[in-house]
DNA sequence: CGACACTTTGAAGACGATCAACGCCGGTGG
DNA sequence: CCACCGGCGTTGATCGTCTTCAAAGTGTCG
């Protein structure tokens, strides 16, 4: 089987943290492997809310539409990310949000039931799930404040130095992993004001070379993003921590 | 005692919903009420988390200033609400905004420990707050999808008809429960924005005189604040229902 | 080679921020 | 009782930024 290995990296999952291997597997039981091939939507915006996905690999683009027409892009989500959590433990019971894949990918599908009885069974579960959800709560506000805040050359600085801490990237230079045009409908702006905003960059230390992305001085770039992002970072570094296993710190501390 | 009668209010939120009376009694005894004079910094940004609030009565401005000391009000936090939670779930030691009462108010604080262990002792608190919190997480996103979309005139028409929603305000009437500063603030924009677009919304339908506000046509204004907020008026609905005691338009159906 | 999706570039216009001045009101002190 | 002041809100003028519409450039794939 293909498959077979799927189900043990969503084992990896801060969601699952803190529990025995024997409820791990019990749980991870309940959910099926389904193949989203690229372009083709997982669920759409109105639909019921029938199961909690976790993403196994690949990336969804998660947007809504308005009476115009125009689309935007509400979150990318990626590998090891979840969908519909928030839709489930508020009752929701109809979608809020499209979710297409960007690239070929493949979920985990779980019942929307089986969420909110494995957070009733499993305590351990709660306190993850809550944790993931004031993350995404504060994530959301934060973004908030940029959107309200922020120029087009910071939403965009703040974006790719973003990008760097999520995947792991190499500040010194990296392909960009979306469409231009999908990372401009994420950030609210449309896509010509992106374009010409990154050529912008280079004044402050950017440069953009069609996909390939340079960051001269990272320092430089989070100053300019201003406070917010740093102070807010307390936490994101935090919620790496957790993500890589808690203690990877205290090693070299 | 003239506050034997608070905890009794915090008894009736959607929280502690589903919990007996004794359970209740026992958890609310593990909070001081407490007196907050208008203006008094309850807590401050960057300061450790060491509490969680319940709002009794009044109101508090949540905020941040960025470096150059521009402030941008995050939320505001009426009685009924809470604060802290989402920085005590995700583990977050310290405080992510500023938190100023706008009027004479009265919280309860709970040490952040009673948080977490109650949701880890009881399911029903556990599945209460991630409801609360799912629900915050969205409303974070509607926000910053708004901030990143609409219009100032919209984002005004949007608060306006919220305000009639959240207070219960009758929109053929009412009086702005804040100043036109912290609601500026609060939508992001600037004073005098905020100045010239209550004029503005005059040929919208929406009168505006002093704090006094008329709403002539809710209708339009739903339909010029555009889909977003009434598609996922769906969910907004679902929560006040719940708040009103869940089956308030079963009867009338 | 041509079709098509994606991106870039140009020019015009709308919108919101900023700076500055003024009006309104409640409080304080002479 | 009046003069002064400070907080708050309004109004005007100007400027920079982002959107919009239009056109052209780049790349891939049949």
């Amino acid at each position: 089987m293909l498959y077979a290995a799927f189900p043990d990296s969503a084992k990896g999952l801060p969601l699952f943290s803190g529990m025995t291997e024997q409820d791990k597997q019990a749980l991870l039981a309940g959910g099926k492997v389904r193949n989203c091939p690229r372009g083709q939507m997982l669920f759409a915006h109105g639909e019921p809310v029938t199961h909690f996905f976790v993403v196994i690999s690949g990336a969804f683009q998660l947007f809504r539409a308005n009476a115009e027409g125009h689309e935007k892009t509400i979150a990318i989500a990626k590998a090891g990310q979840t969908m519909c959590e928030g839709e489930i433990m508020d009752s929701c019971h109809a979608h809020r949000v499209n979710a297409v894949p960007v690239e070929d990918s493949v979920v985990m599908a779980f019942p929307a039931a089986w969420l909110k009885e494995t957070a009733k069974k499993y305590n351990i579960f709660a306190l993850n799930l809550l944790s993931l959800l004031a993350q995404q709560a504060h994530l959301a506000e934060v973004e908030a404040e940029h959107q309200a805040t922020m120029s087009a050359a910071q939403l965009v600085a703040c974006f790719l130095q973003r990008l760097c801490v999520i995947y792991d990237f190499d500040p010194k230079g990296f392909d960009l992993p979306y469409s231009k045009s999908l990372i401009a409908s994420r950030l609210g702006m449309e896509l010509e004001t992106f374009s010409r905003t990154l050529a912008k960059l280079k004044d402050h230390g950017i440069t953009v070379d069609g996909t390939r992305v340079i960051i001269n001085d990272l320092q430089r770039i989070e100053a300019y993003v201003c406070g917010v992002c740093s102070v807010s970072g307390e936490c994101q570094t935090h919620q790496a921590m957790e993500k890589m296993g808690f203690d990877e710190d205290r090693k070299s501390s």
